[in-house]
DNA sequence: GTGAATGATTCCAC
DNA sequence: GTGGAATCATTCAC
């Protein structure tokens, strides 16, 4: 109870000379009988203020009226509202100045990169190429898989889109209405603009909370879509008879050192139009699965040895000096190597 | 529909 | 970074 005369005491003082938060034209002539006067007015005008909630609906709104008509009325409010400024100022000047949100910036960042937001540049091609080199080059299946992949991405960019449309509507619609009310109630309460651009500042914080996870969202279905796209497991063909053929034929033919090297991957892929990758994985399954059961490869590796003795004699009748299968080593020398000791060479590199 | 074959991926050790 | 081993996912022959 005895706040308010407490408070009326210090808004009261208000009008006193030299107030730093006392306007010109209020401090000029504050002193002597009209300084008196003055500080009167402000007495009874802040009084009124403190107790026009008591009062009836039909009575406050008189006394309203009477406050705004009061000469006085916009002195007193200027400096109300620029102690309420620096008081603001004060409190949450240094909460303004908020660093960037790192985690919304990487959402922005992925759905720039994946073409969802930002203008359209037939988003996805980058992951497509990608996903067509990784599966080998299906060649005409790709293009098909493109424009699949291409629509569903479409299809998250447009749901994307007039989301944050409505979230945007809604913001704009909100803030405008906040301010108008804000405006309105600044005809009885001293609402300076700084605060009314905290209070917008608020609402679109709280309403960028919502675009972040409707960016989450958005980044966790592209990722899920490119995962499925990306997923060679799904699209699997087998390769080619010409390309099994040439990457048999290498295998038995190096039994002893199946392990091709960079240029010899590089130049069997180019052979079986395959990806270097591809002829990394086909040799570490071949390795396994012919340690895992050399009785089971073995008629293979008899045919291919054949085929090898076979190229090899043709070579030698045509006046080259093998006559027994060779066998290039890594570095693509030719070393001469009986057939029966491939089981040999098979235990050498499997131990 | 089922099982073998096979290309790709993942985890781990070196 | 590379290769071995296990596993997955798909294809293919029956």
């Amino acid at each position: 109870m005895d706040e308010q005369p407490r408070l009326m005491h210090s808004h009261a003082g208000v009008g006193m000379t030299g107030h730093p938060g006392l306007p010109q034209h209020m401090q000029e002539g504050a002193g002597g009988a009209d300084g008196d006067g003055r500080k009167q007015d402000i007495g009874d005008i802040l009084q009124q203020i403190m107790t026009i909630t008591d009062q009836s609906l039909d009575e406050a709104q008189a006394r309203k009226h009477a406050l705004n008509c009061h000469r006085m009325k916009p002195a007193l409010f200027n400096v109300l509202c620029e102690i309420k400024e620096k008081t603001v100022l004060s409190i949450r000047g240094a909460q303004e100045e908020e660093p960037p949100d790192a985690q919304l910036m990487r959402l922005d960042n992925m759905l720039l990169a994946e073409g969802v937001s930002g203008p359209e540049k037939g988003g996805g091609s980058a992951a497509a190429a990608a996903a067509a080199a990784a599966s080998g080059g299906a060649g005409a299946d790709n293009s098909a898989e493109h424009s699949d992949y291409r629509a569903k991405l479409s299809q998250i960019r447009q749901i994307y889109h007039t989301e944050l449309e409505k979230y945007e509507q809604a913001c704009n619609e909100f803030t405008t209405h906040v301010m108008n009310l804000l405006r309105e109630q600044s005809r009885t309460r001293p609402i300076s603009p700084k605060e009314i651009e905290r209070m917008v500042s608020i609402i679109h914080r709280k309403f960028s909370s919502i675009q972040m996870q409707l960016k989450q969202s958005t980044c966790e279905a592209v990722m899920i879509l490119r995962s499925r796209f990306l997923d060679a497991r799904r699209k699997r063909r087998n390769f080619n008879k010409q390309a099994t053929e040439i990457l048999n034929e290498y295998f038995y033919s190096h039994l002893s050192n199946p392990y091709p090297s960079e240029e010899a991957k590089e130049e069997l892929a180019k052979k079986c139009s395959i990806t270097v990758s591809q002829v990394s994985n086909w040799f570490g399954n071949k390795r396994i699965r012919y340690k895992k059961n050399i009785g089971k490869f073995q008629e293979e590796a008899n045919m291919y040895a054949a085929k090898t003795a076979v190229n090899a004699a043709n070579v030698s009748s045509h006046g080259s000096q093998a006559n027994s299968p060779s066998t290039p080593n890594s570095a693509g020398e030719k070393i001469q190597l009986p057939c029966c000791l491939s089981t040999c060479w098979s235990f050498l590199w499997s131990c």
